[in-house]
DNA sequence: TATGTGATTGGCT
DNA sequence: GCCAATCACATAG
């Protein structure tokens, strides 16, 4: 599909992602899921982004690709994944959150080790799709095993405030935390259930 | 249901 | 050695 909705907004292109298909082959397994939940990291004046002024480290070195570029860093042992955003001089992007699961949920299950929350987190997707960071940061979106496509259109968005950055000054305030409203795969603050999951 | 806390790993400085 | 955009479980109300 046509990527060019992330080149020039992160925080609409945060909101445009929730109800996107996104399908992973990895080790010779297929799972998808739907976008719930998605979260925008501003760069240099995102006093919660790993680019914040300008921060450029191995780390982080792929925050400052073209848009559609994979980001993925791992923390507590975890994988978390981001889409990039816009160019080489706006190091930004947009975690991904929270996924409904469509195939291979199965599959995602043995990953996990259990039957339930499978993909209501940013550590637990990457868990059940088998993203990791060393054979996938750095790869691009639909160029490789990771692959994103028209979806689902969401009823309405819900914005928040970002997960697990209460240590960021003002940037803790910011409402860069996108849900679809009423969907019941999300990693924190569920509302009450909408009808369809919140789909239209 | 909401809040708190312990576990724990990888990656940089 | 220190830090982290997490997870899972325990406890209280």
């Amino acid at each position: 599909m046509d990527l060019s909705f992330m080149k020039e907004d992160t925080l609409q292109a945060a909101q445009a992602l929730l109800g996107k298909k996104v399908t992973t082959v990895i080790d010779g397994a297929v799972t998808s899921g739907y976008i719930t939940e998605t979260e925008a990291y501003l760069g240099i004046e995102d006093k919660a982004a790993h680019a914040f002024q300008g921060r450029r480290t191995k780390k982080n070195e792929m925050m400052y690709r073209e848009y559609g570029g994979i980001y993925i860093y791992t923390m507590h042992g975890h994988h978390c994944m981001n889409f990039i955003t816009r160019d080489a001089a706006s190091p930004e992007g947009v975690l991904i959150r929270g996924l409904e699961p469509a195939d291979g949920i199965e599959i995602m299950q043995e990953r996990r080790g259990r039957m339930d929350h499978l993909t209501d987190g940013p550590g637990k997707l990457t868990k059940s799709m088998g993203i990791r960071r060393d054979p996938h940061n750095g790869l691009r979106l639909n160029q490789g095993p990771i692959m994103i496509s028209a979806g689902k259109e969401p009823a309405a968005i819900r914005e928040s405030k970002r997960i697990g950055i209460d240590n960021k000054e003002e940037a803790v305030d910011y409402l860069y935390r996108f849900t679809v409203c009423g969907n019941p795969y999300v990693s924190k603050d569920r509302v009450l259930p909408a009808v369809n999951n919140g789909w239209k």
